[in-house]
DNA sequence: GCGAACTTGTAAAAATTTTGTAAAAACGGG
DNA sequence: CCCGTTTTTACAAAATTTTTACAAGTTCGC
């Protein structure tokens, strides 16, 4: 055995919509080819890779812009934007805004259920 | 392991329009023998090697100037065109500019391409 | 509930970066 | 030298990125 799956790759992730190869940078919604910029693609690939964590603003920015933490921009609200744009009507689901603090990528669930009955979906520690 | 077809050897590529003898350093273009100086041939070479591949500047740079990542040139890009002058009318097909990263070779396809993301081992890394 | 202060969404313009192109200059073997 | 090839130059065109300005949404104190 010790086969090992392309969706359990480190260099790949996948879900029943989005798919992302890390190593060669491309990403495709529904087996269709996403066309990303670069920044787009880097600013996705990070939130990508920490799925169902919060990245806070100034973290994206440092790790995408390079920014520290005195610059003041916009353009990490812009690159959320066209990310959402042409992840279509998934988008709402995939990145969430986490007001005051930065944004969530979430893998894709099929039925957008509740998560049960005691843990509230909204305990994010902020 | 990549699967090798009969029809194909690893010292000459073909498809419906283009063919190269990685052996006797040739190409022809619709049976008609192209003619290329020895820097086009080494770009296209390298270009069709990895096809469907994304190589990114610095590397096409590196393989067949031997430049380092410092050196500042537009040459590049000069013989890219005329690469693609000289495959004419499927030159927007076959070489594909990939903005701020390279370029990239495609074979030949009547409909273009559906697929998501294939496996393939050759790293992008820029 | 209301409103002020702050944060994010959005569209469009502006700025920047990258690539395309033509032509001239430089190079190099014969 | 010649002549074909290669590289540089200078500018145009295209694509991307950032900023701007304002709308809309959220939080929080009162």
């Amino acid at each position: 055995m010790g086969l090992q799956t392309a969706s359990n790759s480190p260099y790949r992730y996948q879900d029943s919509h989005l798919e992302l190869d890390f190593v060669r940078k491309q990403a495709s919604l529904d087996s269709h080819r996403l066309t990303l910029t670069r920044k787009e693609y880097d600013l996705l690939a990070l939130l990508v890779e920490n799925a169902g964590e919060i990245i806070p603003r100034p973290v994206l920015l440092q790790r995408v812009w390079g920014y520290s933490d005195e610059i003041r921009t916009r353009t990490l609200d812009v690159h959320v934007r066209r990310l959402r744009k042409k992840l279509g009507s998934y988008s709402e689901q995939y990145i969430e805004t986490i007001f005051g603090i930065g944004y969530r990528f979430q893998p894709f669930r099929a039925s957008q259920r509740f998560a049960g009955l005691g843990a509230s979906p909204l305990a994010v520690g902020a």
